[in-house]
DNA sequence: TATTTTATCTTGTCAACGACAAGATTGGAG
DNA sequence: CTCCAATCTTGTCGTTGACAAGATAAAATA
């Protein structure tokens, strides 16, 4: 009850908060070409030329959005991967897990991360928000085969994620499963995950 | 010489052809958001409501590509299929190699064919010509383990489409391989697909 | 406490956009 | 030759992102 919302306060005090709050729901709502920062201006009770002193463009503010995207992708990864006990391949398993139901959730805003535009208004923050759901990414794949060489390794990084982002990107799209149960559909994703850690695994030189 | 640009022709002939035209170039130039009806229209050399009677609006121009786009992708996946010869593994990895080089040549054009954006304007033709590249991509996959069971061969047409569409995607995006070579991204991609490739033989029994 | 500074938010404006309406031009059917 | 229908034009509307200039209130200073 310290600094809530009273009547109509005098200057918002949580403007910055408010506008990515409303940004991030309106993403989910209207689509990326739906969304607009006068939208966001008005869903935060404000005119539509505030945002401008907390965001310099609309970019700016879909950067932010992406940033706190990444923050959280890596949050669901970690968390997933720690419910999976201690096997390394268990715990790649356990990270793809959470990386498909992070997507699922916000399929709106996945997109936006990994699009195109993202990459034209480059922050640093969201460049190393992104670095960091990488290198979670890359250890954990590492941990599966240990003993394998560099060379391997860096294309199992790249399989194992190209296998788990083509599968959650195909679905959020439409592409694949379209009419499955979700329960049906989180099968399939589970067979998509088992059959990429089997081929890490074979490839590091786990096999047999 | 026969109906082409004289002077400043009477009616234009062939407008529905030539913003088809302006718009695949200047999705490329400027990316999905961009991308301006009046645009096309300018480029066209025609006024900004000229579309119309071509378009109903702007997400009727770009379903309109992106259904060109898919006939591309899978005359591109088809003419390198046909190159790799008569091996089902080899085709498949042809497949692969055409879907990627497509991807790399018309990446935002890629992007919006894949887009949730894309889903929404959703037309017959538009469903047709993707239902259509997934057939082929299907049939490749089937061909390499004729002897496996419909349901492993329907997770292992996931897992192959989700490997060579994730890698691309990360890619493009420039999460992956950005500051490699063009001749040693493909030489990542390649061996992506043939991992991918592997994991599928071995899934449909042909292993050992 | 009183005054000044500064961050924050407002109203007002601009060009550009998508969409629509109404009128002009032209190729082809009768 | 006449009329019709498709095609293209000009004109307009509401909305958008961005900018400018002024108002408000919190914070810094004296």
């Amino acid at each position: 009850m310290a600094r809530a919302k009273a009547e109509k306060p005098y200057h918002h005090g949580e403007l910055r908060e408010a506008l990515v709050a409303a940004g991030r729901k309106l993403l989910e709502e209207k689509g990326l070409r739906g969304f607009t920062l006068r939208e966001c201006a008005r869903r935060a009770q404000v005119s539509h030329a505030a945002p401008a002193h907390h965001f310099a463009s609309i970019d700016d503010l879909l950067a932010e959005i992406a940033t706190r995207g990444y923050h959280d992708l890596t949050a669901a990864m970690t968390a997933e991967a720690r419910r999976s006990g201690g096997d390394a391949a268990a715990r790649l398993v356990g990270q793809g897990v959470g990386y498909m139901a992070f997507a699922a959730a916000n399929p709106v805003l996945f997109q936006l991360m990994f699009s195109r535009e993202a990459n034209h208004f480059e922050t640093p923050a969201l460049a190393a928000a992104a670095k960091s759901a990488y290198h979670l990414h890359r250890e954990a794949v590492e941990a599966v085969i240990p003993q394998a060489s560099g060379d391997v390794k860096e294309r199992m990084v790249d399989f194992a994620w190209a296998a788990v982002h083509g599968f959650i990107t195909l679905v959020l799209e439409g592409q694949l499963g379209e009419r499955d149960s979700p329960r049906a559909l989180k099968a399939r994703g589970l067979a998509a995950l088992s059959a990429m850690v089997e081929a890490v695994v074979r490839a590091g030189g786990g096999g047999r």
